[in-house]
DNA sequence: TTAGGATGTGAGCAAATATTCACATAATCA
DNA sequence: TGATTATGTGAATATTTGCTCACATCCTAA
């Protein structure tokens, strides 16, 4: 419970660094699969063919396998955003192109690995983050508050976190009901963010 | 985990019905203040005064008495939007007068009990429902479906599923943010949802 | 080659937790 | 009243789970 959710050490051989991914990717299929009822240390050194032992070597606690696979989802989330926030073409053309764009980085890792996605997003909200996770998230944030200052919102922080609660709520929805046509999805999710900003429906 | 999730006696007597009550408030009690992994069967039985036998009696499990709770959160919740969906003047007026008051609805449990709805909302994605939550669900989501269907979505299903979705992220976003406005809450919803749905946004 | 650090092992401990059961007390009714 | 049923009790059990530790094996570098 009080455990820090950091690695506890780094692997530097090769072997190790097996293990540490078999370690991740264990508990990632169990993830998916069975759901965080199931996600028990032993269950995960066990699946990713490694001693209890070794799990613990590079992990304190459940908490920071957990924390690891966070960190990981939203490295790349931010990186699927960033590739739309820096291409100068998409955010000086019209706003229905940008938000779009937008909607379908944020759909990104859902299509990757749709279930794994919505359970870390979930356990997520429950974690206390670590310093790095921390700063991950404002500096992802304040990215969408800029851009949203500069859309003209009126309260930039709460359209900010409503459009991506709006995004993520009707994402996991959607894959609950075995819906796994992001495009469709992310063009759906576009037209409620654009009546949220005020912008009249086009053709 | 494979126990049943209905109760396994009804209770008769004033003594037991006080039971049955003081386990359901302790449970909700420790759901709010500590989160679901502090929700253990001693412990609930503890809050509410009453020995870990009696609790036993009424509830074959730890999932079952979760079950009447998110029985009873989603009938409030039925309730709710009836109130909406029966009032001829709202349904035949102006479609944002009727998504307006469509969001207040869905927000009325959060502005009861704000804490206690969401962990139950987020408890029943995993939750297998027993015959009657299933009907209580089905019956709600049906009236949205017809609904949307008179509005002229093209998909109503998938727009009833779009627009719940939509409605909790934001809901839950908010709460976590400590933002317990929930009149504004409502209103940037309804400029979502009317968004989703075509309509172009007016003063 | 060999010392010493890095890595791996898994039995087992301590704590937590769901659930049962044998028994006690209270309500109801013939 | 006495008998029967409803309700309440909490110590005890069986299981699960996070985690440690004493020891084995492997790698690297001098």
């Amino acid at each position: 419970m009080s455990a820090p959710a950091s690695p506890r050490k780094k692997p530097t051989q090769a072997r190790s660094l097996a293990t540490w991914n078999a370690v991740l990717e264990a508990a990632a299929h169990i993830l998916r699969k069975s759901g965080p009822g199931a996600l028990t240390t032993n269950a995960v050194a066990e699946r990713a063919g490694v001693s209890i032992g070794s799990l613990y070597q590079y992990f304190p606690s459940k908490e920071a396998i957990l924390a690891e696979l966070v960190r990981r989802m939203k490295q790349d989330m931010i990186e699927d955003f960033a590739e739309v926030l820096d291409n100068p073409a998409l955010c000086t053309g019209p706003v229905p192109d940008l938000v779009l764009a937008l909607m379908r980085a944020g759909c990104k890792h859902h299509a990757r690995d749709p279930e794994l996605a919505r359970r870390l997003e979930q356990i997520e909200v429950d974690m206390q983050m670590d310093a790095e996770l921390a700063v991950m998230k404002a500096t992802l944030s304040a990215r969408f508050v800029q851009l949203l200052r500069g859309l003209g919102a009126s309260d930039p922080e709460v359209a900010s976190r409503d459009l991506g609660a709006m995004a993520m709520g009707m994402a996991h929805a959607a894959l609950l009901s075995g819906d796994d046509d992001f495009e469709a999805l992310a063009q759906r999710m576009t037209r409620a963010a654009l009546g949220y900003l005020g912008h009249p429906p086009g053709a």
